[in-house]
DNA sequence: GCAGATAATTTTGTTTCGAAACTAGTTGGA
DNA sequence: TCCAACTAGTTTCGAAACAAAATTATCTGC
C-alpha cells in the first residue's frame, strides 16, 4: 500500500518536472539531451547512447539532437576510429543555456531536504533504478568509480604518470581524471551480474 | 552537488517510467488519467481537475478522456448540481485493465525497498512535491486526513449516524468512509498558508 | 435579466514519438 | 579479396500529445 503512494508520488514529480520543461527556449526532449551530452563522457557522447539513456529510439534522438545543432547548441565530431559514429559536444551557447535549465527548479527542491534525507533518497533511488532496468532490459548509466571496469593504478612505476592512473578495463584505455565522474554507456555496476550474456 | 544528482536520478526514473507506459493498450496520458480518476474522490473526478493534476490543459485533457471513453474504460455522468460539469467513472473493464498498468513495474519496485527507506522516500517526495508547487503555481492534490478543510465529528449526537462522520468544512458536505483517502482537487496542506489569496 | 465567470469541448498547428526503411561504415569469416 | 552480417546514424511516415485560442453551455452576482 505504502508502494503504491510512494510509487505515485514519484510519477507525479516527473510529470511536474515534465511539465516545466516546456517553458522556455528548449523543449523537454531537447533539454534532456543537452543535460545528457553535458554529463556524458567522451565514450558516451553518441546519439546512440543518448537515445539509451533516454528510454527511447535512435530516430526520436537524432531529432532532438538535429534541432540542437540547428539552434547552435552542440556540435559534431566524426570519431577517428570509427567513421560511422560521431560525438557531440556543449558549445559556449549550450553551456550558457544550462544555467537556465527548468530542471534546476527540482534541484533546488532537493536542496531544500536535509543532507540524511537527500542521501536516504539517493540511495532508494539508485535501487529503484536497477530494479527498473533489470526488469525492463535497460542500460544503466553510471560513472567509473561505481563500475567493474574501472582500474585505477596506484603511484605509477613510472615517475612521468601521476600519482594515480585511471583505466577502463573494457576498453583498455586511460580515463583522464575530469572524465571519472562522468557517465557512461560502457558502466556495468559492482557486485552484480547480467544474466542474458550480453557482455560485449 | 549530491542535490543534483539526486535530482537526475528522480528525472531518470520519471523518463524511464514514461517509456514503459508505450508498451500495452493505452498510451502514457491514457494510462494517467485512469489511474487519477481510480485515485479522485467524487467532487474530482473531472476534466479540468485531471487537467490540473497533469499540469496541462483542459482541452488536452479532453482528449485523453475522449478515447477512454470511445474504448469503454471510463463512462461519464452529469453532475446533478452543476450543469457543466462531468463525473468520470471507471467501468470494470477500465478497473481490470488497471491490474495490467505499466506503472506497476514501478510499484514492485519499491516494494523492494525496505520500510524505512521507502517511509524516508515518501516523507522527502512529498516535501519536493510542495516545494515544486509552490515554485510553480501547481496546486497538490492531497487526502482528507492531510487537509485543513477535513472535519471529524466523532460519535455523531444521532444514533442514526456512525461512530464519526466526516465532513469538508470547505464545501460543507459530508465524505463518505471509503473516500477519504482519495485525492481531491480543494486539497488544503495543514500547517501552510497560501499567500497568492487563491483560497476560494 | 444581463454581464462576467466557469466547465467542457472543438479546432488548429506544432512537436514528439515509435516503427520501419534506408545509407554508410565496420567486422568476420570463407 | 570478397561478401554477408552487423552497427551507427539518418530519414520518413503516421499517430499521438501538446498548447493555444475559439466555442458552447451553464452558472453566479448584481
Amino acid at each position: 500500500m505504502s508502494a503504491r503512494e510512494t510509487a505515485e508520488l514519484l510519477l507525479q514529480v516527473g510529470r511536474l518536472v515534465q511539465a516545466e520543461g516546456y517553458d522556455g527556449e528548449l523543449s523537454p526532449a531537447q533539454w534532456m539531451a543537452l543535460r545528457f551530452f553535458a554529463r556524458a563522457n567522451p565514450f558516451s557522447r553518441t546519439p546512440s547512447a543518448f537515445a539509451e539513456f533516454q528510454a527511447t529510439t535512435r530516430g526520436t534522438a537524432t531529432q532532438a539532437i538535429k534541432a540542437l545543432e540547428a539552434g547552435g547548441y552542440l556540435v559534431r565530431q566524426p570519431f577517428k576510429t570509427d567513421g560511422r559514429s560521431v560525438s557531440l559536444r556543449l558549445t559556449s551557447k549550450g553551456k550558457k543555456a544550462l544555467a537556465r535549465d527548468p530542471f534546476e527548479v527540482l534541484v533546488r527542491a532537493m536542496d531544500s531536504l536535509d543532507a540524511t534525507e537527500r542521501t536516504a533518497m539517493r540511495r532508494a533511488l539508485h535501487q529503484v533504478l536497477s530494479t527498473l532496468a533489470t526488469s525492463g532490459a535497460h542500460r544503466r548509466f553510471g560513472v567509473c568509480p561505481d563500475c567493474t571496469h574501472f582500474g585505477r593504478e596506484m603511484c605509477g612505476n613510472l615517475p612521468s604518470t601521476g600519482p594515480s592512473a585511471a583505466e577502463c578495463l573494457l576498453l583498455g584505455v586511460p580515463i583522464q581524471p575530469e572524465d571519472v565522474g562522468l557517465l557512461c554507456v560502457h558502466f556495468q555496476p559492482m557486485n552484480e551480474h547480467r544474466e542474458d550474456g550480453r557482455t560485449p
